[in-house]
DNA sequence: GTTCTAACA
DNA sequence: TGTTAGTA
């Protein structure tokens, strides 16, 4: 039963007005956390998009990639008691050909968010 | 045809 | 940020 359906990178684009760069850029910078599956590519949520929208909006608000990663900070670190997975969701596995489990099946992928999130290395960047 | 990563302009 | 290279 696939109620909800997948996003692509095309229809990311169309729906947000972003370019793929910039939707990868965010992706890169935990802005927002589309699944991986097929081919290692990305399918957003239809909370994903609205994520992205959010984003933009900031971004060309004449905000910096932090000034958003504080506003949109991940569910996981939101240790406030109150979660907001906003995107642990309605996410349509049924499309999905994953190798293994969904969480897991990126394990080098995994690894290297984590890195990622050690690294503080961050700079007024913006567009 | 499309997306992915990495890297350069 | 755009764009290109080589790939899946």
């Amino acid at each position: 039963m696939k109620a909800k359906k997948n996003i692509t990178m095309k229809e990311a684009k169309e729906k947000t007005g972003l370019s793929s760069r910039q939707i990868r850029y965010y992706d890169q910078q935990d802005l927002v956390f589309p699944g991986r599956s097929r081919g290692n590519q990305r399918l957003f949520s239809e909370n994903d998009i609205e994520r992205l929208l959010k984003i933009k909006d900031l971004i060309t608000a004449g905000n910096s990639i932090e000034t958003v990663r504080s506003k949109l900070r991940a569910p996981e670190t939101q240790t406030n008691g109150q979660y907001e997975f906003d995107y642990e969701n309605e996410f349509d596995y049924s499309d999905v050909k994953l190798d293994s489990l969904f969480p897991v099946s990126n394990r080098s992928e995994l690894i290297k968010r984590l890195s990622r999130s050690n690294s503080k290395g961050f700079k007024e960047e913006e567009e």
